[in-house]
Formats: structure tokens, C-alpha cells, sequence
DNA sequence: ATAAATACGACCTATTTGGTCCTGTATATT
DNA sequence: AATATACAGGACCAAATAGGTCGTATTTAT
């Protein structure tokens, strides 16, 4: 309960990875799912959504490979979680709202409060603040 | 991702009518069940949980049920959570720890810094912070 | 041409979550 | 004593999510 995804972690190691290799240069897939004993193909796809959003560029063909398009001081983690896992929510009805109990939920109020705090809280820390080495 | 569960949620909603109710009455499981609408054996093995952790107290018997046994506001909702769910973190090595990238993971520092924080803000909310009426 | 790299959808498997069923025990009421 | 009501708890099943694989296309440096 209250984990993060897999997906999510691999995508963190593989920025954490490309950081300390520097601005410039370009890091492959193979690379980071060898070294860090990841799978490749679900790597591979998570790449895949954060070049989609920009946070990544992606150069195709021998020596290619991903660098990193957005200073990730400047990226909230909320946006990195919905951009690999979706919407993100502490309940069913901060985003999806047809919940049977809805009418008469006597928490909602309160567990909303929470869910905005957890929200602020993640928007108030970066991607750098967890792939920055040391 | 990074959602509450159906039992959390359906044992804050009976705890919440719970305390309407007052402190000395004694509220059954099919009452709230059918009250809210919530799955009446689900609702019934989640508050045996809460009984075996002394949350609540049961009476059994024609006109029994359950009454709180400890005061809400006494109670962090980290513990709440881990009596429903078991253990919570936010990675598995913040609890389960034979995770295959354990050795070369370069965001087990970081993340597991994120997870105290969480593990903090929910040290700091009590049960009653959500269950209190308005 | 070839090989190396990303792009991407389809698909499968494992785990977790959500829910049901059944049997047992205690007890208030009659 | 018999009965009905309520909790106790394990076994089991179903749905949803997470985790992982495969196949095929596209781009491009060599
Ligand atoms: S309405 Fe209540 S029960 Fe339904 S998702 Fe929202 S908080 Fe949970
Ligand atoms: S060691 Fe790293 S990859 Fe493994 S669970 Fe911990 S944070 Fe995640």
C-alpha cells in the first residue's frame, strides 16, 4: 500500500544514471538495463513516455540513445509520477468519481485534505532532488 | 498509484459513524454496511482487524457490536494503515529488502528520504483528524 | 546493406486487491 | 432449552493492477 511502481523506480536510475554522465551525452537503454539489472523491454517503454513528454530527447541509430531535455530541478515529481503511471490520486474520487459511496461518504472532506497534501508535497520536490548524485 | 485501499477507506467511513453515534453505543457491521452501501463480509473482516488490535471493542450476541475502544485522536493513521494493510513503504526495501538492484540502486538514499517524510506527515495525522464529525 | 538504436502496440503472467462463502462461537431474548 | 443475532476467521474466488515479453516498424551511423 502506498508504493511506488516499478516502472517508476527504473525510470528514476535511469535519470539518476544519465545525470552523472553529463548533459550532453547520450545514454542507451542497453546500457542502463545491463548495468543496473533491469529489463530491458520495460525500460524501453518507460523511456519511451518521458521522451514522449519532452523531459527526454531520444536520438535513434548506432550510438544513439536518450539525453536529457529539462533541467529536472524544474520537473515536480507529481508530473513525473502521472506521466508514467497516470492520474494519481489518494482515492477513488480525487479523479475517477463514480464511487458508489459517494453520496453519503462521510470521509471524503477529510481524506481530500489529505490527498492535497500529499499532492503538495510531491509538487514540492523535483526529479533532481532524488536523481542528483550524492 | 499511491491510493488508499477499499478496506482503509470503508474502516475510517464505519469508525466515522462510530463516533456519531457516541462512545458507549454499539454499532453493528450490517448496520454501517447497509447504511453506506459497503460489502457486508469485507466491512466485517476489516473491523475484526481493528478488534484484534484493540481499536475498537466487540460485544457479540443479539444487540451487540462494536464500540470504540481508544481514544481517535491517539491514534497515528501510519498505525491505522499497517493494522488494515500491513507493513507500508514506499519502496520494497523500506521493509521487505531482497530487492535484486539493492546493491547497485543510486536512489535508495534519496527515495527513502521521501519515504520517512510520508511516513511522518501520517505519524502526525490521527484517526480523528478524519473520523470527527465537520 | 547492415546493425544498432528508439517506437509502439499486443499480449501474457504474477501479484495485489476486492469480494464471497462457510463454519464456528458467544449471548440476549423468548 | 431453543432460537436468532452478532462477531471470528479461514478458504476460496474474481477483478484489477503491475510487471514483463514479443514482434514489427522506423531511423540512422557505419
Ligand atoms: S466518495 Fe468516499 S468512499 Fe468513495 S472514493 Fe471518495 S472517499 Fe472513497
Ligand atoms: S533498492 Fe532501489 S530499486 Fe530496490 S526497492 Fe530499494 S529503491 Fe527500489
Amino acid at each position: 500500500m502506498l508504493k511506488i511502481t516499478r516502472k517508476v523506480e527504473y525510470a528514476l536510475i535511469a535519470l539518476s544514471q544519465m545525470q552523472l554522465k553529463g548533459d550532453e551525452s547520450l545514454t542507451s537503454v542497453k546500457e542502463i538495463a545491463l548495468q543496473n539489472d533491469i529489463p530491458y523491454e520495460l525500460l524501453a517503454k518507460t523511456m519511451q513516455l518521458l521522451a514522449r513528454a519532452k523531459i527526454v530527447e531520444a536520438v535513434k541509430g548506432p550510438q544513439g540513445g536518450y539525453r536529457l531535455k529539462q533541467d529536472p530541478s524544474k520537473i515536480k515529481m507529481t508530473s513525473f509520477f502521472e506521466i508514467i503511471e497516470g492520474p494519481m490520486g489518494f482515492m477513488d474520487c480525487s479523479f475517477d468519481s463514480d464511487c458508489e459511496q459517494i453520496r453519503s461518504c462521510s470521509i471524503r472532506t477529510p481524506i481530500q485534505r489529505i490527498n492535497d497534501s500529499i499532492r503538495e508535497m510531491f509538487n514540492n520536490i523535483s526529479l533532481n532532488d532524488i536523481t542528483r548524485a550524492v
